[in-house]
DNA sequence: TCCATATTTCCAATATGATGGAAATATGAA
DNA sequence: TTCATATTTCCATCATATTGGAAATATGGA
């Protein structure tokens, strides 16, 4: 994940009514839910549910497919991932030479896949 | 950590800006920088700079101390490994019979701090 | 005390983001 | 086709964040 992305990801997580949306599709898993439940869920009028969606969409952090005549969402968690991967990736870089590899925590709703990352244990 | 915190580690990193101070002065550790320091390395004027490290301050991500006539800022690790956790704890909530406990990656540059996390790995 | 350095606070201008009603679009059912 | 549902797009308004020059504050040295 380059600089670009995480940052828009966190633009996008820095907002109370976002953060909210993307832990309630956090919570609902790979299954997703319509935006009309969203809305309903969270007392959000339609237009500014779609503004943040939107949002969330253009950082890559929810997909989205059709069912119907509804819209449904869900959490990317492979992009959630890469956003810890890459804050940790960052912290205490320059001193690579006195890391130590560490496993990272991921949201893995399906199966457990590798996704490397380090963190630094300087002593 | 709560929502509220989280919210606003979260509003502080979503800006370019702090998040190049915030990654300079990871990169930097324990010893921190002077607030000229990172004006100078980010070409930022004086009041600009003030007014992002007055937010990364707000937002509990750096603390500073003086040193003769520099502030020296730093990067509080501690927050921003609170805030990794919060992101995966409330991850897949809601599905807790069938997370698994996974080691946190964090950053720590002076020594280990036990911090538990759980990734949800639902099968 | 006086001056230089380091940084912050004040403030006004500017830019950007958020809100939500209303209209437009897409889908499916009758 | 016509209608109802689900959601988005448009757009004007409002609110908030950002910027940086200038002045104020804090520190230490001569």
């Amino acid at each position: 994940m380059e600089k670009h992305d995480a940052l828009a990801a966190l633009v996008a997580l820095g907002h109370e009514t976002r953060l909210d949306i993307f832990r309630l599709l956090m919570q609902a898993g790979p299954k997703g839910l319509a935006a009309g439940q969203i809305g309903e869920r969270l007392a959000l009028p339609p237009a500014t549910l779609s503004f943040h969606l939107s949002q969330l969409k253009h950082a890559d952090l929810v997909t989205f497919r059709r069912e119907s005549r509804s819209l449904i969402y869900s959490a990317a968690y492979p992009v959630m991932n890469a956003l810890l991967a890459y804050m940790t990736e960052n912290c205490c870089q320059g001193a690579a030479a006195s890391c130590e590899a560490a496993t990272p925590s991921t949201c893995q709703p399906e199966e457990r896949h590798e996704t490397p990352a380090r963190a630094c244990v300087r002593r």
